[in-house]
DNA sequence: GGCAGTCAAGTACGC
DNA sequence: GCGTACTTGACTGCC
């Protein structure tokens, strides 16, 4: 088990998801934000690296317009030296890594259009995981998509669909539960015609399912998960108080998740805590993780 | 320097 | 059919 939060980091002063609009592109602007994106990357898995945080979610900004038609820059040559680099970081300290494309990214659309430009979104950061030389255990996780007022029509056509996947990209995705469409339920299913492991996210568990317990699902989970795969992963959060159903709290709730390390054992999973205040919340759930024979604490120096 | 409005992309839903 | 919510940090233009 290790332990871990998304994407970015508010103790160091920079982020790696710096961006611009579409209509300032230049080829200038992109090289500059790319360099000024994977410096930072490298100072946030530094300081989680020191903190004992194993566990990272790469954002999907690291490199803005990717799988725009706009961005014709051969970015991957260009930085090839700055992404092995931090890939070798990475493995050396035993980083596991993931990357969600947001919610255009959608396999089983019905449209052509959006298929195709999901799949140059998959290419996209695949190739980021790709160029750091990480193994497959490396994931790029997706909802299952959109229902199209014909759920299991959808399922078909998401099985259809995964089935054409390119193996680079079929090595490294995996299919999460939502919190209104597709339940863990339905993702298991889904894995049992495709083979695809299914990251399960407890708070949207919590919202949408079939009466299950999240802890007894936990086995099913697993054995999604293949060697190659390395153990599953899971998205925890817990709900804002006073806000919409479904917010996303700001801190964690310290008693919930130590009751959610109680239930789950002895399960062993990577946990990203979906918290607003991020590494902060990461860092108390460490502690409180602190003596869970299932927590890896990274290599000592 | 600070603030409010806006941003590549899609779907679901209410009117 | 059309507009809006969803969700969210960062950018951009305006004061």
């Amino acid at each position: 088990m290790r332990i871990g939060y998304p994407c970015i980091n508010r103790s160091i002063g920079c982020t790696a998801s710096s961006t611009f609009r579409l209509a300032s592109y230049t080829e200038e602007r992109l090289k500059e934000t790319v360099k000024g994106n994977l410096v930072c990357l490298e100072k946030i898995l530094r300081y989680n690296r020191a903190h004992g945080l194993l566990f990272f979610r790469i954002t999907s900004d690291l490199v803005p317009f990717a799988s725009h038609p706009v961005c014709t820059f051969p970015w991957q040559e260009h930085f090839a030296e700055e992404f092995q680099g931090i890939g070798a970081f990475i493995r050396q300290h035993g980083f596991r890594i993931s990357m969600h494309p947001d919610q255009f990214v959608l396999l089983n659309a019905p449209d052509e259009g959006v298929f195709q430009r999901s799949i140059a979104d998959l290419v996209y950061q695949v190739q980021v995981l790709d160029l750091m030389g990480l193994d497959t255990m490396a994931k790029v996780q997706i909802h299952v998509g959109g229902v199209y007022g014909d759920k299991p029509l959808s399922m078909d056509r998401f099985t259809d669909k995964y089935g054409q996947l390119d193996p680079v990209i079929k090595n490294r995705l995996v299919i999460e539960n939502d919190e209104r469409l597709y339940t863990i339920s339905d993702c298991l299913a889904l894995h049992e015609r495709t083979g695809i492991p299914v990251i399960a996210d407890s708070f949207h568990h919590a919202l949408h399912n079939h009466g299950e317990r999240f802890a007894d699902l936990l086995e099913s989970i697993r054995v999604t998960w293949k060697a190659q795969d390395g153990i599953p992963m899971v998205d925890y959060s817990s709900q804002e108080p006073g806000k919409r159903v479904g917010a996303h709290a700001e801190q964690i709730v310290p008693e919930e998740f130590r009751q959610f390390l109680h239930e789950t054992r002895p399960a062993d999973f990577d946990i990203m805590l979906e918290i607003k205040d991020k590494e902060k919340s990461a860092l108390s759930a460490l502690d409180i993780a602190r003596g869970d024979p299932r927590l890896v604490m990274g290599k000592k120096r």
